[in-house]
DNA sequence: GGACTTCTGTCAGGATCCGGTCATGGCCCG
DNA sequence: CGGGCCATGACCGGATCCTGACAGAAGTCC
């Protein structure tokens, strides 16, 4: 897909920036306004293909500006960015005639994806340019089924009770396939920094391997290299 | 969340009524078309909530019906179901637009999984382009009825008196059910830019087990997730 | 093959963290 | 001034986690 001209309103010069950033790297050309005011401006003198607009501006808030792009009968897609996810916010943007509307803290995928999808349905895209598609969020081997979203964990259909870190090493592994990692490394991706010893990660594959393992003795998914760590085998 | 319309299109019987009855267990309402032609006459003629497409189907290649759905602007999530593991089916059903992609055979578990994660995502950008939503738009989990227009609850239909914040944070559960959402984030989504502590979650959480569990010690709808936060099950 | 060394699996005690609950106090609005 | 409503901190019980010890397995060297 060729890029196509994004105007960005808002105010934090981070956010700004960082979005600006990003859909560049999307392929898409992206302008910035910083206020309300700034923003009519810049809808009026150039043809946009999307706006991306913060509620929370000086000047002029989000929605007014929203209503005065749509009082002067420009359809240019809108996407509407608010940091609170308050009924009456959102559907007053959606009855102003945004087109989408994204609650902060977003995340960036989510919000790049979003976008792609306004662009697309704004404008017919042709058959093989379409964007990256994200997978699912759900890890599966064997017979195990990994829900992201739900922090739930299944094998064979009936559910299996993780606790916080059994759940985030179990993460860990299934995204690092057939790969060894030492008992320190283990500790600084899942424990994070204040590390604990080597013994305690012994605990937690032990956990795992009674749980996903068909016979806990001899592991066939959560394997043991002696002397250097462990390995996730699907 | 009500159950979701899902068309399965597979042409093999077997698998055909298997899928339909476990979608229906899950609670949705499944339409099976058995080629490639009425598949697409069927997603024409009424609004899915996603598809679940075979690529193996007589009459049509299961990517040619993707193609023309994608073609005419339907922006309907597809996962893509196929016998073959190849990579270039894969990658090509993603460009064309699949949000996921399972291969035959597959874990029953895994794919109910799938497809709740992909009606789970699609249900945000849905409910933006979905229509104005506004008056006399209602919300429903068990037997608890939430009138967003009214701002009132009924549950069982006796009214529940809710304060403001209390609403806010049930009407946000019900809207992202089967999502894990730290206190922090819920800080951030209802109460605004200016959170408090964590503490508070708490207490509304709270709140609103004592008003809508049957058994507020054991709660089946507002589930604590230990060390990540809170989820809503419906 | 046998003995020594090194490493891993396991267990249980105790420290620690986390979440539910309650009470207090501020705030806003009537 | 009074009454909801909301934020905060303290407290407690319980889940979870860390650690050290020990035994047994695996590897090594002779």
């Amino acid at each position: 897909m060729s890029g196509r001209d994004v105007l960005i309103v808002e105010d934090d010069e981070a956010i700004a920036t960082g979005l600006s950033l990003n859909l560049r790297l999307a392929g898409h050309r992206p302008t910035v306004a910083r206020d309300g005011d700034e923003a009519l401006a810049r809808v009026d003198a150039a043809d946009f293909d999307m706006v991306l607009l913060d509620i929370n501006l000086p000047r002029r808030n989000g929605l007014e500006v929203l209503q005065a792009i749509r009082a002067s009968d420009n359809v240019v897609p809108v996407i509407v960015v608010s940091a609170r996810d308050g009924e009456t916010d959102k559907v007053a943007a959606l009855r102003l005639g945004a087109d989408d509307y994204v609650t902060k803290p977003f995340a960036l995928a989510e919000l790049l994806a979003r976008i792609d999808a306004v662009l697309r349905r704004a404008q017919p895209a042709h058959a093989g340019d379409a964007a990256p598609v994200a997978t699912g969020d759900v890890l599966t081997f064997s017979d195990v089924t990994i829900d992201l979203a739900q922090r739930t964990v299944t094998r064979g259909g009936t559910p299996v009770k993780l606790t916080h870190l059994e759940f985030e090493l179990l993460v860990f592994f299934v995204r690092h396939p057939s790969q060894v990692f030492a008992r320190a490394r283990l500790l600084a991706q899942v424990w994070g920094q204040n590390a604990g010893s080597p013994r305690t990660v012994d605990n937690f594959v032990g956990q795992l391997r009674k749980r996903f393992e068909d016979d806990p003795e001899d592991p066939r998914h959560f394997v043991t290299v002696r002397g250097s760590g462990y390995r996730f085998d699907p």
